[in-house]
DNA sequence: ATGGCTATCCCTGATAGA
């Protein structure tokens, strides 16, 4: 393979199924490399994989019923695939899948993963223990996995927005669940493995929502969160040439199709023409 | 202040998401 760039996306579709014809036209207007989904909300047999196929990619599923799932579409067929942290906490939330890839003209094998970091509901509850608990979880696995000049990709949902630009209406959000101080702690501690996240580093300036609440016309009037991030390991990230959001796809109508999901995909692009660097 | 919408499954209400 000898392609000059790499393109990833991450997009919580709060449902594969209800998102299957979307998705598909996606697949064919976009042709990612990589597609990683989060919320499938279905075990892996209700995974559209027959469909999937059909558009020319696979699918490495980590299903769950009825909540969570994750998921990493592709072209590529990965040498390693995990899910899950494997660190003996007993905990059968399907959050979390990453798929190593050795690509031709790639020096270095490429990791991708897909986290859908949980919601933590209100702050000081036990779900929101469970949130700043999966972040410390999340930030050993990848020291534990990788060191950070490995080319690593994580993204996916991670339910935090890092900083007031990332907040429509900061101030009604103060110290809101998705903007405390604790869980943009938590976030922050996952970075120092060597993360760096691409859309704030390339767009100091633009807000970048990729969710919009669906109730209250929401989107109509931009009251958005920027908490789908696309992160990269430092010689990766330097690759990153542009990242940006597919606000279509949270639009309804005919063009677009209908029932959109709540957040819209988050397109990052990779040059990686330069072979002896990566 | 609350909930307003959309998804799941036990399915015609409960639970969860953000």
């Amino acid at each position: 393979m000898t392609e000059k760039s790499i393109k990833i996306v991450t997009w919580n579709v709060n449902s594969v199924g209800q998102r299957l014809s979307r998705m598909l036209a996606f697949l064919d207007r976009e042709s990612p490399d990589f597609l990683c989904l989060q919320e499938l909300k279905g075990a892996d047999e209700k995974f559209p994989m027959a469909a999937v196929v059909e558009a020319g990619y696979r699918a490495e599923v980590f299903g769950q019923k009825g909540y969570n799932g994750v998921a990493i579409l592709s072209r590529h067929t990965p040498v390693l695939v995990t899910r899950n942290f494997g660190d003996g906490v007993d905990d059968p939330a399907a959050r979390f899948i990453a798929a190593t890839y050795e690509l031709a003209g790639c020096l270095k094998p490429l990791t991708v993963m897909s986290a859908y970091i949980p919601n933590g509901q209100a702050i000081g509850s036990e779900k929101f223990i469970y949130k700043l608990e999966w972040f410390q979880r999340l930030r050993k696995y990848l020291a534990t996995h990788h060191k950070p000049d490995d080319l690593v990709a994580l993204v996916g949902d991670f339910n935090v927005a890092a900083s007031d630009i990332d907040v429509y209406d900061p101030v009604a959000w103060r110290e809101h669940i998705h903007t405390s101080t604790r869980e943009r702690q938590g976030l922050h501690q996952m970075t120092t493995f060597g993360l760096v996240d691409t859309f704030r580093h390339l767009y100091p300036e633009d807000p970048g929502y990729s969710w919009w609440d669906y109730r209250q016309m929401s989107f109509p009037q931009n009251k958005g969160l920027r908490i789908d991030m696309v992160y990269a390991t430092k010689p990766l990230a330097e690759k990153c040439r542009e990242v940006r959001v597919d606000r279509n796809e949270r639009k309804q109508g005919s063009v677009e199709g209908d029932k959109p999901s709540d957040h819209a995909p988050v397109i990052a692009t990779f040059d990686l023409s330069n072979p002896r660097i990566i």
